[in-house]
DNA sequence: TGTAAAAATGTAAGCGCTTACATTTTTACA
DNA sequence: TGTAAAAATGTAAGCGCTTACATTTTTACA
């Protein structure tokens, strides 16, 4: 049935093109598309036969461009190499998804400039909204995103004294909690294997988690050595080399994250270590290669889907302006597994 | 140092701005931004400082309205879930940014029909190019995009006789080839657990390059039993149980990937079996989990970090016409751990 | 210094939508 | 059936850029 206006076969239709074919005002198909019931089932009807002859779908560009509005998210994340970003994102998306938004991706590898770069693209690109890991980057990208009013999610991290909307956990008490389990058993000198703290709030509150059970536990700082590090397999296992090379070494050593830990449970079985029986070793996040360690994790389970999924609601429902409270904190659970012990007897006569 | 025309403190500063408070026509500020070196050193600081002081940056919408490029590129996986693809989309992703390109994400959830619709969308959003993975799609959705003149360049597979540029990996050649490291160990009854084969062509290749491997060494179709299922370490646990509980039990188990591969690896020392001298099994993909599973897994290396930085290039080189061959067949390695051995000597008698 | 060519800059249309406002059609009810 | 209000539809401006073409400025060289 070809119409008189039909187009060259290649040449992409247009919202004028439809409306032409279905003999109505562009007015009335971008309300088929956008606001169904402002109008009749007739029209309605008319319209969708000649998209659907036509092959059209709209122009997002230009449809953003009039409508000041993308329906595009953009999310920040350190890496999609580590699993737990990885997974959180997959939800994120899928969540996003069911509510017509389309996910933007960029990565900073934990470096703060590349971040804020980040930031700046995405919002060129017109991201509605953000996603970003963590409250630690400069004032004034606050400032900005405040000034172009972009909503910005932190996940992965929670305070409720801060005034940006979070879907996260506290890094602080998770870490304080699997400590305390640690000393509990015993231990009275501890080794702490890091991420580099100085733009990752995360890794910082973990070790002030830490602290603070030391300190509740009446130990001194120097009972806890720590070592900063990028995750990664490999460092894990040189970090805990490392710390094992000095005199008096610790009986327990936690790590910052899952992976850190997995490469310090493979070194110290190398160097003809008993995990947990010579040495305990402890994670963060639960990913899947916790479980699947030469030696079972203990470590701290972190609900990352649940993270992902809660974070894009909320993100919808502040685009939305369904102003209710936003900020969620989800709970972390201790996971207990096979690389935390008591101390090994050292000197079975001075216990 | 405040202009007359200086914006409301709350608008956002557009090209306009910037040309007004520069002092020079909205097309030399385009120029100033697009084509540096149509444009005199004079008039560029200028207009940077203009953009500075504005703080302005481009509306992506709008250029892309205009300009008909968004530099955008869309990747289609079917999920961020499993390492293997998370991996590649990073480096796929970093590759992107330094070409300044943007990424948008969306999952299939190895399903068809959702593969569909997230090609459409992202198209209608703009993406320039595409990102797939592996063939197996209908034969309207290549059509749809020869119309939409939007070039998707095929991963994770690779096919020299397909028109689509791809950049992946003999799906078929690496399972056979692995297949046979199985068979010369003696094996004579294979199970293999496979991801549902429907709409998955990957998943068929490597059945196929067993098969082959098979037909080579002698072998009958009946020797080699198939059981499909999600990709999921459960599954594979599952599927494993399911294959050794008949009367003459295969001696070896190969997987479509490694992380049913670790399923059944979990499965078997559960049930008592020592691998691989009771059961050898078989992974593909060689993900971290690979070399931490329980028993380390003999496994199919797959580069998936190089796979997404080529494919980057190659869209990108697409992009730009330098219409190269951009075709890239990377190579696979076989990757022996411990998890094969030869078949256990069920009746000593009768070898 | 004058002139032609090249380089830099400006003008203005147009990319494909949305939406405020205007107009027409339909509905509800006397 | 006539009328006012409500619902549906249409008109046209405008979102913020890019770029073809026009104009102005600079450069190269006699």
């Amino acid at each position: 049935m070809d119409e008189p206006n039909d187009l060259p076969s290649d040449m992409v239709p247009t919202l004028a093109d439809v409306a032409r074919t279905a003999g109505v005002s562009t007015a009335t198909v971008s309300r088929c598309l956008n606001l169904p019931d402002q109008v009749t089932e007739k029209t309605m009807t008319r319209v969708m036969n000649a998209i659907d002859q036509l092959g059209y779908s709209p122009n997002y560009s230009a449809r953003s461009l009039a409508a000041g509005r993308t329906n595009t998210i953009g999310a920040i994340i350190p890496t999609m190499d580590n699993a737990i970003f990885a997974r959180g994102l997959q939800a994120f998306q899928e969540e996003l998804h069911k509510n017509g938004c389309t996910l933007l991706v960029a990565s900073s590898s934990y470096e703060e400039d590349l971040e804020e770069e980040q930031i700046k693209t995405l919002t060129a690109r017109g991201a509605d909204a953000l996603l970003l890991i963590g409250y630690h980057r400069p004032k004034r990208v606050y400032e900005f995103l405040v000034k172009r009013r972009i909503p910005a999610l932190i996940a992965w991290a929670y305070d409720p004294n801060s005034a940006q909307i979070s879907v996260g956990f506290d890094n602080r008490n998770a870490m304080k909690s699997l400590a305390q389990e640690v000393l509990r058993r015993g231990h009275k000198k501890l080794g702490y294997i890091s991420a580099h703290t100085a733009s990752n709030d995360r890794a910082r509150d973990r070790i002030s988690g830490v602290k603070d059970a030391l300190v509740e536990a009446g130990l001194e700082q120097d009972d806890l050595q720590i070592i900063e590090t990028n995750y990664s397999i490999e460092n894990g296992s040189t970090a805990f080399r490392e710390l094992m090379s000095v005199d008096i070494p610790p009986t327990a050593v936690m790590c910052g994250n899952d992976v850190l830990a997995v490469g310090a449970v493979r070194m110290a079985l190398e160097m003809g270590l008993r995990v947990p029986e010579d040495v305990s070793i402890t994670g963060f996040d639960d990913i899947e290669l916790a479980s699947m360690a030469p030696v079972p994790l203990t470590t701290v389970h972190v609900p990352h889907r649940r993270m992902g999924q809660f974070a894009a609601q909320s993100l919808i429902n502040t685009l939305d302006n369904q102003l209710q409270n936003q900020n969620v904190e989800l709970p972390t659970t201790i996971c207990i597994r096979k690389t935390l012990g008591p101390p090994p007897n050292r000197d079975p006569w001075n216990p």
